[in-house]
DNA sequence: AAATGAAATTGATGCAAATCAAACCAAGGC
DNA sequence: GCCTTGGTTTGATTTGCATCAATTTCATTT
């Protein structure tokens, strides 16, 4: 064990508590060390996959920020999703042995390629890893509960609301500030994914700038009162 | 054995092609009737499980029809899905052990009860089992895509026509007419589920109507020209 | 056959977000 | 320095759907 090995490992990656390996042993993540084929970087703008290309791994992604989106024929197109450190990507493939989405990294990134073959076989001899699989698609799955929840149901303010509260939250949980953002996506990004206008998206943040409730420079945003947001997002009235 | 030994078993039951069994060979068969624990009667408008049950099982459905919906603290629910004779319910539970969703049934039904813990050990051992898993919770992530799509970019009409086309083809793949179907949901839960209030339902098919699309006998529909339909969905215009 | 109630339809009006349009801003490139 | 470009903000107007409200239809019960 030469100082020049340190290949691709889980066990020294700082994802490892969010990521593939979490709540694994010591001796589970030796191997799922071994599941993990190459490293993968791809550029801003590029895209990790595309919707029709063959599906044959995961991706557990090491750094960078990227979206997710489906298309229509006629060329409407809506962002599901929007992913960063330590989550998985390709789940949508595993059906038709083909990708559904498209896979766009909106900063430069890297990923940890996954063999879904391996991971299958490998999940047969570790029951961790088997489970924490299954959990992550049902967490994929619910999550998406949320996301139809807000499209079918809430108004402007309130998805902007809950689709902010979630980003900072999932930061948080990775040692970034509880109040403070850089946006990686546009105002249209964040508009398909809201199911709103990009016009609606940059009036609605600056009903939320006029109300004190969070400052907005450009991308930089600071969330002030994260309470109101919670209100907004439960329909509650706020009283001051 | 005996006549009178026709126990649950997916070997005779006429969903085997379409549910979980799908795709096994006559051997693996046997063992995934060894999965189901017993099954279970839901009589309409009563709940298979609710938000916040422990989750134990997953279930298939042999008979009757549900659907699932989620819920905000303030009371607003969204209908995430309808289902079927054949599909699996209940994914929403793994992630974090209690369900998340009320799947209630909109007709007496029966379901098949697949503890999980079974599942996940007998796909220990039965690749193709453990595969076809996979491939079930992926479905759903895809489907849910479709629908946030749908939400977060449609307009009404086009909402309606996606789902009445959505519903012919999956009773059609039960052997159902592509072209006549009884709905088993009221108004407001169609309009729940597309994000619409129920009187806009009302109208949109009542459009559908006049315009020779579709008859609408309450909850009797006829599809009389599925392309006019496709091409809304399409978003592209029909010429007559 | 009449009475009841749940579900569905239809009409009139209001409003939130889309659309159309113009201006503005920041970051690079020449 | 100026110009270009992609992204953002703001204003004026339109529109699709929600809301409010009144009937109508159908299924059940009495």
């Amino acid at each position: 064990m030469t100082s020049h090995s340190i290949k691709v490992a889980c066990s020294n990656c700082n994802m490892r508590e969010l990521c593939m390996p979490m709540g694994l042993n010591e001796q589970d993540l030796q191997r799922i060390d071994d599941m993990i084929g190459v490293r993968r970087k791809v550029k801003r703008n590029e895209s990790l996959f595309r919707n029709g290309e063959k599906f044959n791994s995961l991706y557990a992604i090491r750094t960078g920020f990227f979206k997710t989106s489906v298309a229509t024929e006629d060329g409407r197109d809506q962002v599901t999703g929007f992913q960063m450190a330590g989550e998985i990507m390709g789940l949508d493939g595993i059906v038709n042995d083909f990708h559904s989405c498209d896979a766009i990294a909106l900063e430069d990134a890297e990923v940890c390629v996954m063999p879904f073959d391996k991971i299958e076989s490998l999940s047969r001899e570790v029951n961790s890893l088997q489970h924490h699989v299954h959990k992550i698609m049902s967490r994929e799955i619910v999550r998406e509960h949320g996301v139809m929840l807000l499209l079918g149901s809430m108004r402007a303010e309130e998805r902007l609301a809950a689709f902010l509260l979630n980003l900072v939250q999932r930061l948080h949980a990775r040692g970034f500030s509880q109040t403070e953002l850089v946006l990686r996506m546009t105002r249209e990004e964040i508009g398909s994914y809201l199911g709103l206008k990009l016009e609606t998206v940059s009036r609605t943040f600056s009903k939320f700038v006029e109300e004190g409730t969070v400052e907005v420079k450009q991308r930089h945003v600071r969330i002030l009162n994260a309470e109101a947001l919670q209100q907004l997002v439960n329909n509650q009235v706020v009283c001051h």
